[in-house]
DNA sequence: GAAAAATGTTAGGTATACCTAAAAAAGAGG
DNA sequence: CCTCTTTTTTAGGTATACCTAACATTTTTC
């Protein structure tokens, strides 16, 4: 079994303080499969590191680092996935494709992913040309 | 420091074994980053695994299973990389990418990306649609 | 073919992301 | 405000991918 990632644990305290206002260790550790002392430490060494502010007993909250790296994760995944969805990709695959692999793309990459998508969804030739590839795949 | 996975040393391996025969925990080690102690200790796993055949002062080769995994990551690794290049990202950093995303992509969507990358060079429509993304990019 | 050089393995240790079980703190209901 | 419940943390332990230093084997060279 892989173990998470820094990312992952960010990802999702930016969701729980989305919907909560904060995170807590037992909603981090029923949406990561984690257990709970596992979170504690692992909240403990996100601070260290600059990611959140953490309490114990009341939670953690990004801080402005923290922030921006999920914020760009997201960015990252949806980029991903949109473009795994306009070649034709399930949405439910893509997302869970996107989900992997926004952890492992440059930025670079991701800039000019995002272009194509742009260029995709703008151009007419380019949405007629992927129409008719999509057309007589499963 | 993330570790590195197996099958990142069953393509060390392949490699290696195409070149020479078989690899050798010395080559193995200087390709990798990683000192020869490590690589033997893994060898053995990757042994128990039945993903090698291991003798030790010989080295390494790949057992059927092994090869299999090889040749699907090498696959993989051709398809993200040409599909990135075909939208105007570097040949050098495609590769690099690759290298990282083809360890983290659903077989499903691999199937179809390579099926874009077909289409995408085969048709002229697509090929002119993404020709003129690809002019006035970076 | 023996000594020297190169290569490989063993022994023992570190760091870290996880776990379970037990203790502690916070919150809710009477 | 005190007990009961829920939530969190602490304490202590496991597994594993790495490392260094020391020892063993193989290969090369004279």
């Amino acid at each position: 079994m892989r173990y998470k990632t820094i990312e992952e644990y960010i990802e999702t305290i930016y969701v729980l303080e989305l919907k909560h206002g904060r995170a807590q260790t037992g909603m981090i550790a029923a949406r990561m499969g984690v257990k709970p002392p596992s979170i504690t430490e692992m909240l403990g060494k996100l601070e260290r590191e600059g990611l959140i502010r953490y309490e114990s007993y009341t939670g953690a909250t990004l801080t402005v680092a923290g922030k921006k790296m999920a914020r760009e994760l997201m960015h990252t995944h949806k980029v991903i996935a949109d473009l795994l969805e306009i070649l034709g990709i399930d949405r439910t695959l893509a997302e869970a494709d996107a989900c992997q692999i926004e952890h492992h793309v440059s930025r670079e990459t991701v800039a000019r992913l995002e272009e194509f998508v742009k260029f995709a969804r703008e151009d007419e030739e380019m949405t007629d040309s992927i129409r008719r590839f999509r057309v007589g795949m499963p």
